[in-house]
DNA sequence: ATATGAATACTTGTATACAAGTATGCAAGC
DNA sequence: GCTTGCATACTTGTATACAAGTATTCATAT
């Protein structure tokens, strides 16, 4: 498991949280792959009960299944939590940039300009390990921006299962339209076109669909069924 | 608080947060009320670590407020949270109802059928304690009936915020024209009119929107701001 | 060779101990 | 009366101890 360092003023549990959800969406640690409370805690060098809490909060979006007294794993992909994550995904992204359209302006703005600007930059460039993160944060920041960030929040765990396998998506299949998609929303907001947001983000969502019996083909051990 | 015995082969995580959900919504935990990780596992009779991890799962929602070294507290009822919990119950209500619109039969169809006639006879009974159960059972059933029991799941302790306010209003206006609404959804769903349908759960859910105002003359110490 | 069973080394669930920060009350001093 | 400061009794965060169940391994008996 690839270990950040523990950041000042995050508390125990934070930090096992964070590197849990970083090594689950990167695929470090693969569907399937035993946990143990007792041995993470010794790699964190913290003790058992934060690491228990972070795990239970991963196990509640079952993206961790943990058996009473016979132990916790990653949970493998199961087609059904991900077309779940997307669903959900796909109708709460629809309803903010909707209401979005129109409605962001100033620093906000500023902000997501910036965000797509960079994510341009660094396709340009090929860097493209950064474009996830820019990705994400794209999303956050229109959750922000229209006052519903509880529900990003909430919602940030079940989506690992759907992040999962974008991110497969990526080690095999190399699409980057997604910033292109990024671009023309971010117009559709700004010229407060609804019809058109709500159409690009139904088309941006698709795209991860559509990889599924590719990355089943090459990494069949990955999947529950 | 209102103590209801430990369920056969229920955990004492579960038995806590079951506790704590079942008082918070029913007020009888107010919003304000401090809580004491160490007192709430001696009336419960059990240790501070399952208590202690129920909190942890309510905190996330910002259904109660931990500050370290201070104290957590059931949150105050705070609008911008209602509002959420309103808007996300709105836009995913909306999408399963749509999806359940013609596709529901069977067993499942059953199930709904036998619970809204519950609902139409205890409101003819004047037992309307049991059409609280009956109306998050009613939504319960068409998220199953549509596989999005996680979604379900997942939005549950998040809708505290919501449940909570609906509960007030209860205590206060006594409106239970949501019956009527169920039965009105209930035979949308079955005709397959997904207009109708979307309408009736828009109407539903916007209900509960008007209370807000009565709600916050009444129990002005319940709020926030 | 095969089946049986006990020892063992795990697992998570729960309880308890300790650490460190905070609020409160009260007494002392001015 | 008012402020200061310390003792005290809380709080949550973390570490550790104990309980109970499970899988494995290996020796023994058939």
């Amino acid at each position: 498991m690839r270990l950040s360092g523990k950041l000042r003023k995050e508390s125990a549990r934070d930090y096992a949280l964070r590197v849990l959800k970083e090594n689950i969406i990167s695929l470090e640690l693969k569907p399937g792959t035993p946990i143990s409370e007792n041995e993470l805690a010794a790699e964190l060098g913290i003790s058992r009960t934060p690491v228990r809490e972070a795990i239970i909060d991963l196990a509640r979006a079952n993206v961790i299944e943990t058996y009473p007294q016979k132990g916790s794993f990653i949970s493998k992909i199961d087609p059904k939590m991900v077309e779940e994550a997307r669903f959900l995904r796909q109708i709460t992204d629809t309803a903010v940039t909707l209401e979005a359209c129109g409605t962001i302006e100033g620093e906000r703005l500023r902000e997501i300009e910036e965000n797509v600007a960079l994510q341009e930059f660094y396709l340009d460039k090929g860097m493209t390990d950064r474009i996830f993160e820019l990705d994400n944060r794209f999303h956050k920041l229109i959750y922000i921006a229209v006052g519903k960030e509880l529900i990003h929040e909430i919602h940030s765990t079940l989506m690992i299962h759907f992040d999962r396998v974008r991110n497969i998506s990526v080690e095999t299949v190399k699409d980057f339209k997604v910033v292109n998609d990024h671009r023309a929303i971010l117009e559709a907001i700004k010229a407060g076109d609804k019809e058109k947001a709500a159409e690009l983000v139904d088309k941006h969502l698709h795209r991860y669909k559509f990889d599924e019996a590719v990355i089943r083909s090459q990494r069949p051990e990955y999947f529950k069924q």
